[in-house]
DNA sequence: CTGAAAGCGCTAACAC
DNA sequence: GTGTTAGCGCTTTCAG
């Protein structure tokens, strides 16, 4: 305390080591816990460490280690790119209302909550840390693409909303870690984990049958990502195995106004109906409030069953019966693919899919 | 491309020199657009970057420039910790349920993505990142600082979803940078952005009061924390100015279930009331369908306000009259305001408040 | 306007 | 079991 030298800036390894009286490479043994280090020396180098107030840098650690313990969370979007004509200026001056939609609308939806819940809790006892990014644009999955190329970070969780997303391809081009949140619409050489939505709305089905239902309808999500198309197949075709070959549908978008107005639609040209699948929960509610303001009880009059057992599900009068999606396992699941394949060689993808569960509460 | 050496990695600053035939020094000069560089030269090693496929290593440029270009952005909680008594094994094996309350909390409010989306907005164009980072325990804040004091992020971005939350104190002890949404319970050198409450409740009541309202009540956020306080007494305030001194309250937390849980207690103690100001959009929603479950029309027999103007507000039936906070802006000044300080000499600290407006809806 | 050289703080062989 | 040493890839004085 007496004659300390002054530390420039904050302690390295070199000010504890000369403190512990040992080597840089010894107290870089203890910090990162490899054995074969005297319990003596560690205790002695431990009192160093916190004498010091030492912290290790990261980015000295990762130029040697080349790891980051960082990933990119990414939500990818759709192929448009509303950018202004080449050769304009950057935008700098980021204007808080517009471009914003799209990062608005992904929270809108309680899904994504669900998929950071996940990834976090499986992340944080590895000492890890999501790097949130959106790719909208094309320009934004460039981004993506050099952010992982500078090693910023470690790998990709992909979320993609919107099918014809070109960053999977990217990604793999670039030879980019990454694991999806469900199956590419294109056929892409990358590992992914899934929900079997067929088997989610065979459930949703037969449920429907089974409470009695005789005039049913769907409101499907957007039919060109797969699971729009196999959340339709998968009640189609439980439909026809029990006699209605033909069932009324109106597409939605995934969004509470895309269930509204589909739900009009059904009911202005199916008014007798009585029972309707939505793809999911948002849609289930909005189809549940035009359902109300027809005059329709709900379920008394006309059964609602939802899809993905969102927080929405259960918060909504009535709540909705729905088909759950283990989203926080299956996020985990997704950060377990990548983490693993880190270590591995390259080359080897591996996909997971899961299996939905009937949830009953009240709207069916 | 007949003897070009196999290059082991990644290109590196070095191989992009020797392909256009200058030295590392001026690559990362033109790289970093530093003037001073021949034209001729800057096109021969752009031309280089692209012909080698460069990528600057991320970790190399922090390690000398003290600066990694990512922020983290920290939703942190209460003080309470569940964790397991000392000397238990760091739990490994995350439950992909249990432990996730917090985060599946934080996003169940569109508060949080409105956040995210005016920091983002902000961030992007300078290339920047968001970390994403919670800290509902005392471990979990004890990471957060590490992380930082590790140079892992430039600084830090909180906000702060309880009273008495340690965390700002502990990142300004630590000298670290850091802006809060919202001015801290106990009052800490730090910087932040807030909302003029008080003149958001004096809009709401003042609303009230002009459409007819005369037995009004308030469902106030937890008393606990400044916003919550701060809407109470702008309400309470402007109701007392106009001949209204004894207002009855209940207590919310924000979510939708204590709102209904709040409008069920009022209601039962004054069946005759005839306007409610909820301290947030949730709480109002909850209200509402409290109030129509018991027969009352809104905003005819109960008119009700919220506030924050989130995405519930306009989604629900019937939309929401109420009080809009503009998050998206909010955000991207607090971004604003870590940036900017980053290349100031610390200690000063700066705070930005912004005037509600109100929005006028069905429900009053 | 460009090049040479000195590190940034850490890990990982490799010796002892 | 511990110390020595050589870089990881980049920026940045400092000469020229």
């Amino acid at each position: 305390m007496t004659d300390a030298p002054r530390l420039a800036g904050t302690p390295t390894l070199e000010d504890v080591a000369r403190a512990a009286g040992v080597s840089r490479a010894t107290v870089s043994r203890v910090i990162n816990g490899v054995r074969n280090v005297d319990p003596v020396i560690q205790e002695a180098v431990r009192r160093a460490v916190s004498l010091t107030g030492y912290a290790p840098n990261r980015a000295a650690r990762s130029l040697v280690t080349r790891r980051t313990d960082a990933i990119a969370l990414v939500v990818s979007g759709a192929g448009v790119d509303p950018e202004p004509a080449d050769g304009a200026p950057a935008a700098d001056t980021a204007d808080p209302e517009s471009g914003s939609s799209f990062t608005a609308q992904v929270f809108a939806d309680p899904f994504f909550g669900r998929v950071v819940t996940g990834v976090v809790n499986y992340l944080r006892p590895r000492g890890m840390h999501p790097v949130l990014m959106f790719a909208e644009t094309s320009r934004a999955r460039e981004d993506v693409v050099s952010f992982l190329r500078q090693g910023s970070a470690d790998g990709a969780l992909v979320v993609s909303t919107h099918a014809e997303d070109p960053l999977p391809g990217m990604l793999t081009d670039a030879g980019l870690p990454a694991v999806l949140y469900a199956r590419p619409a294109r056929p892409v050489r990358i590992s992914y984990v899934d929900l079997a939505h067929q088997d989610g709305a065979r459930l949703a089905a037969e449920h429907l049958l089974a409470r009695g239902c005789r005039r049913l309808a769907t409101i499907t999500g957007p039919l060109d990502v797969p699971a729009g198309q196999d959340r339709l197949a998968g009640f189609r075709d439980t439909m026809a195995q029990h006699g209605h070959p033909y069932i009324p549908i109106a597409e939605g978008q995934f969004t509470q106004e895309s269930g509204e107005a589909a739900m009009e639609r059904l009911l202005a040209e199916h008014p007798d109906l009585d029972g309707v699948f939505a793809a999911n929960d948002l849609m289930a509610m909005g189809a549940c409030h035009v359902l109300r303001e027809q005059g329709r009880r709900v379920p008394e009059d006309v059964a609602v069953i939802g899809f993905d057992d969102s927080s929405a599900a259960s918060a909504c009068r009535p709540p909705l019966t729905t088909v759950r999606q283990p989203v926080e396992a299956m996020a985990a699941e997704m950060a377990r693919l990548l983490i693993d394949g880190l270590s591995k060689p390259d080359g080897a993808t591996t996909s997971v899919i899961f299996e939905p569960a009937l949830v009953v509460r009240d709207s069916a």
